[in-house]
DNA sequence: GTTTAGCACTCAATATATCCAAGTGCTAAT
DNA sequence: ATTAGCACTTGGATATATTGAGTGCTAAAC
């Protein structure tokens, strides 16, 4: 997979970069008279035509047929990625729009990269993506309960990854206000920072011995509760905003193609997969098939995690045709991550006065 | 648009209900040839061919052109929904599915609705719709305060509703865990069960007071959060499930016609008008341009509401093509959404001893 | 009066033929 | 190494025939 393009020519490149920009805004194959009209240097058609017969060879372009002009293909995108691509420069307006967002702390990571995704769709108009992790394996922190009516109450679980998990227990009985109040003390005394391991047949007995007779058989029902929530598959939540936005690129008029993608954005479990094991901390790029996913054949995915600590909390992106503004998109990625980024790392420190100050 | 049929020929109702059955299996306009072999009386086709243009004078049938068959109308279909369908008897599979669902009584609302509507998308192989709403002005009833740390903590709010909201509280001082509980304590004595006319600034500069110096420049920040929770414009959450299953229909090959319904589906404020507007306990049946909103033209939603009490809750249920199996989704729906509801009402009275005691 | 056979007519869908323009590859001259 | 020139390819657009399902209507039969 890894390419070496060093040996190509500045004249190459040239061409390659017009072939590729007139396709994403054009969407048609590029011929070798419009280049000559289009390069900054000047040379004859006949010459890119040979240029371009080699970059075919190379791999670099495609033609749909004899007598068309030539199309990118997926290495061809891959390299206007890698080298090609000139920082796109992000307007005031959107980046009036960024900064709304991440400016109130007082919000949760999942509504913050929901708003950041609906953003980014908004400005690049391609589908975007948000991903929520839960982190696999977690450690209850804290537990409230809250009574919900006489024959109810809610369980309130904080995780070590500062999530907040709820569970109705629905005993069918009723418990005083003071044996929730003990009911709770004893959870936090005994589950609070422990592991799965640590949950033995004694613990739980030790527990429905320490809440007392009267509300012994609500420990059954939490306990697994907590074992529901610790052992909950870690895979988190991957939503997408804009999705009819794809419809509007020709790549997809052919409808089975799209109803492929659309079912795989609908299943989440192959993105996930993809999302998941990218690479933290950098730009992902997934051109076409090089999403070992079939279904997202002539598509590209791109993202960025968002971590916290070493552990990858979330991730946001866009899903669009392979013919992909890459500088706009990888830009407002860019931009809109780091955004989020800095604020959990600024989140998790003690506060800075003197920023606070400020206000 | 209230109709009354009650004037057609028992011959005419068997025609018309043959075309649409036809139709809906088919997708394609039936003729009269195709009739003389199904029907279970036997007339000839030229009869039928008199008795159509009748039924298409009435409006309740259509041709797309001069020789093709007939297709149902809009009204057609609708009155095939009042009086034609006959029931639609559920396998036993699909049943136990159905049953498997709600007998945990442990689930919050919103993940029944969504499982509920994941089985009838599967069932019935259209798009699954999901509401869950939230009633529009609701008083909180319990707070607690969970440390999230040094220097924030979540505050988590029920409310009269039986929901739970969190918010981030996000100071930028310490707070000690005394002056946390003195601040549960007085949330709890101030803003319970208070609207928010109530919430005067006497009010605020006395919980100010109670919670003592150290954290009074928290209340500001709460009272937001509280407004906030009060104040969410009443819409409630939509969700979709299987979108992609529209695909297969072929009224949806037209991509302009698709990408509407998926947008009005992605916007969800046309369609939450039309759930939120419907009638309460009993099965919505909007056929195309009866639904108000433009684009959904040609399309037809079916749901019922949930409600508790006599508040509106939730809703399931299916969004597809007009030539759709009414007889199925309606018993299907019908069925999932008075097991849900069922549920909803046992729910809030003491538990029956009985019944829990079978178990 | 209702039903039916028969027939001319309509029209979308399909197949077939033709044309056109864009674009290529190759050759020979520069 | 570059370029002008030209024959060649090919998909798409346009026009034209062909087909067949289905209709409406008329006149005869019941």
């Amino acid at each position: 997979m890894s390419f070496e393009f060093k040996d190509l020519s500045e004249r190459k490149k040239l061409i390659l970069k017009a072939i590729i920009d007139a396709h994403i805004s054009g969407g048609e194959p590029v011929g070798s008279k419009y280049l000559t009209q289009n390069l900054p240097i000047s040379i004859s058609s006949a010459t890119i035509r040979n240029e371009m017969a080699e970059l075919e060879e190379m791999g670099l372009l495609e033609q749909p047929h004899t007598s068309a002009g030539r199309v990118p293909s997926e290495y061809g995108y891959r390299f206007y990625v890698n080298s090609l691509m000139k920082g796109y420069e992000m307007t005031m307006k959107e980046l009036d729009e960024l900064n709304r967002l991440t400016k109130s702390k007082q919000e949760k990571l999942d509504k913050i990269l929901e708003s950041a995704a609906k953003l980014m769709g908004n400005m690049t108009n391609y589908t975007a993506l948000a991903f929520k992790g839960n982190t696999p394996t977690t450690v209850i922190t804290q537990f409230k309960t809250m009574r919900m009516g006489q024959s109810k109450f809610l369980l309130v679980m904080m995780t070590s990854d500062e999530n907040v998990q709820t569970k109705v227990i629905n005993h069918g009985f009723e418990v005083s206000d003071e044996a929730l109040g003990r009911l709770e003390a004893v959870l936090n005394k005994y589950l609070c920072n422990v592991d799965l391991e640590q949950v033995t047949l004694s613990l739980i007995s030790e527990m429905e011995r320490a809440v007392g007779i009267e509300s012994a058989a609500l420990i059954n029902p939490i306990v697994k509760g907590v074992y529901d929530v610790i052992n909950q598959t870690g895979s988190g939540e991957l939503n997408f905003q804009g999705v009819d936005r794809l419809l509007q690129y020709p790549e997809f008029s052919d409808i089975s193609r799209f109803r492929g993608l659309l079912g795989a954005m609908e299943r989440k479990d192959d993105i996930l997969d993809i999302v998941s094991h990218s690479k933290k901390d950098e730009i992902n790029v997934y051109i076409g098939s090089e999403n070992s996913v079939d279904v997202m054949n002539n598509s590209t995915l791109i993202f960025r995690t968002i971590t916290q600590g070493d552990k990858v909390v979330g991730a946001i992106g866009v899903i669009g045709p392979c013919r992909m503004d890459y500088s706009k998109v990888i830009a407002t990625i860019d931009y809109l991550s780091q955004n989020i980024q800095q604020m959990m790392d600024s989140d998790n420190l003690l506060p800075d006065k003197e920023s606070e100050d400020k206000k």
